[in-house]
DNA sequence: CGGTCTATTCGACACACATCGAAGAGAACG
DNA sequence: CGTTCTCTTCGATGTGTGTCGAATAGACCG
């Protein structure tokens, strides 16, 4: 495992509500959350969505980094998790009232 | 009334998440929320802020197009008001989620 | 009326970000 | 081993943003 670059993902207590909104704010990475949480943990390259491959993997570095969600290497693959639980505890009803909201 | 620039308050089902969010994910914007909901509508200038008016402007105008809030003119000043009512109609739980966050 | 006070607009600046295409590295498969 | 597949990194590009100072425009006060 660690194809690629290794993965770093924040501690939980470290995680800034300012980067949580950041990455919440843009529409294309609240379709992955949503996805993800509708049809549970998928590669990068499931997500069905109409963009560049490059931008992608910037969307998820930045989700990542925000501290919502984890990756790990799964053969030629780059798995991703959602780090509802974690997010819940650090800042409550947060990401249920983003995703809520449209 | 309407001393300067007559402003202009968006429609609450107008109100886009991405531009709410967006005008939270800043502290200073934060702050003057939580300031707000803490002791009640207040001008411009009375928010303690180690900021150029000008900067404070640019908030202002931020937090009032992203429909957190209401300006209206008094004299000299420019009142403040949120629209929370509208806000918790519109996004349930949003706001009270993120200013609990930290 | 002239001065003061409040807040906005404007231009400038540095920085961040969403996007793309091209290039690259590793895993899998023939 | 060579090809293919998945994803990342890099550089470029256009757009947006937080910040400031200077200039401006009303409203009030003496």
């Amino acid at each position: 495992m660690g194809r690629w670059a290794p993965v770093s993902h924040p501690e939980i207590n470290s995680v800034e509500v300012d980067d949580v909104l950041k990455a919440l704010a843009d529409p294309t990475r609240r379709r992955i959350v949503r996805l993800l949480i509708a049809e549970g943990d998928r590669p990068c390259g499931t997500f069905g969505l109409s963009i560049a491959a490059s931008t992608l993997s910037h969307h998820f570095r930045t989700l990542r980094k925000a501290g919502i969600l984890r990756q790990y290497d799964d053969g030629r693959q780059r798995m991703n998790t959602l780090r509802l639980d974690e997010l819940e505890t650090r800042f409550p009803g947060l990401v249920r009232a983003v995703l809520d909201a449209d």
